[in-house]
DNA sequence: TGTATTAGAGTACATTTGTTTTAATTGTGA
DNA sequence: TCACAATTAAAACAAATGTACTCTAATACA
């Protein structure tokens, strides 16, 4: 959802909820009406208010009343980026579609507590996470509910802390790293404090 | 920079800080001054005007004078997640340092006309990127100045959008992909329409 | 101890700003 | 053309809000 059509917003609506995003993104506070009334060439309030209005009914924005600038887009708070299409890597054959969606990394930042952790190594190479990378973990609650397969950060008593897949069978735990160099780490629940749980994989290149 | 000694904050004036980047975080307004009053449990406006004067000759928030609500957390907008600290993908031992950095994802999104691409296919597998992940790309302003290694999305008539390394051999291009089960392609300049080179890659899991 | 510095309370004021209301204007369809 | 609806202008109002000022209390320091 970008600039095109934006469902069923009316030509002035679309500039508006357009001109809103933009001056977000730049100053990271919400305008003013008598600013958006100014940009929009108007010289009343009035139909600033009409306009977010409709575009809170449409469920675009939401603000709080009487409280100055206090806009929000709703549901894309921010970093969030168009999505362009989809690219082969492969041989598949696939043109750029028109934007359609929106990558929401904020969904993922939005979480309370998350913490981010840098990549120390290739054990997890198979899993596609490489040395230098960013892992962003979500604390967890309790160890009992981790599911065979969740990828990890723990930390091992004279080990230090590492990331690995986590395995748990017949009351034994094992860390098992992503790259057959590395042999599986067999340890009591006891022995083992883990920190986190991979949400997502952050690579700038 | 998190909780603890926030550089030379005094007592007051760091409670006020992470205060107002909790509220961002909550709400993605800027607090008001009166609110910053009742929550830091004063009963006038003054000692928060004073905190925040220090705050913003201390670097760390700036404002509009005279507008409401116009605070932001200077140099680091949204998306920023603390670093913990490493975790050893390896047999490597590290243990958790006290958070010292923050990942900072905003600085890649604060981009302008970045866009990002669904990866489709396994060509790539072995730069580490999967099936899935989300390529950030800025959009190729010349294609003259494309270092040779570089990822790059491309658009190759007949064959469709595509994700591969960027090389350049004697006025021909080469497109090869991360995975020896593709062939590199290799095509003339004006064959090929570049679209975007690979910022970062994010994967949700 | 006494003085200087700082922080806070209390108050007041001007501006910003959301909201309301009414009238004028424009557009649309019968 | 006429009536009806939607949009805009204009003005006014009240609440929210940043800012300035004075006075008092706490603190630090010599």
């Amino acid at each position: 959802m970008n600039s095109s059509d934006n469902n069923n917003l009316s030509e002035a609506q679309n500039e508006l909820y357009i001109w809103i995003k933009n001056y977000m993104k730049d100053f990271h506070h919400s305008p003013s009406i008598r600013q958006m009334m100014q940009a929009m060439g108007l010289k009343s309030p009035a139909p600033i208010q009409s306009r977010l209005k409709h575009l809170q009914q449409k469920g675009f924005i939401s603000w709080q009343e009487g409280k100055a600038r206090t806009l929000q887009i709703v549901d894309e708070v921010l970093g969030g980026v168009p999505i362009m299409g989809s690219v082969a890597a492969g041989g598949l054959i696939e043109t750029f579609s028109d934007v359609n969606e929106e990558l929401d990394i904020s969904e993922v930042l939005k979480k309370k507590d998350i913490f981010a952790l840098t990549v120390n190594g290739d054990s997890m190479i198979d899993a596609c996470i490489a040395h230098g990378d960013m892992v962003l973990m979500e604390p967890i609650k309790d160890a009992y509910s981790l599911r065979n397969g969740t990828i990890v950060s723990a930390m091992v008593p004279g080990l230090g802390t590492t990331l690995k897949y986590f395995f748990k069978r017949e009351n034994k735990i094992f860390l098992e790293a992503a790259n057959p160099a590395y042999e599986p780490i067999e340890l009591n629940l006891e022995d083992v404090v883990f920190q986190g749980r991979l949400l997502a994989v952050w690579r700038k290149v």
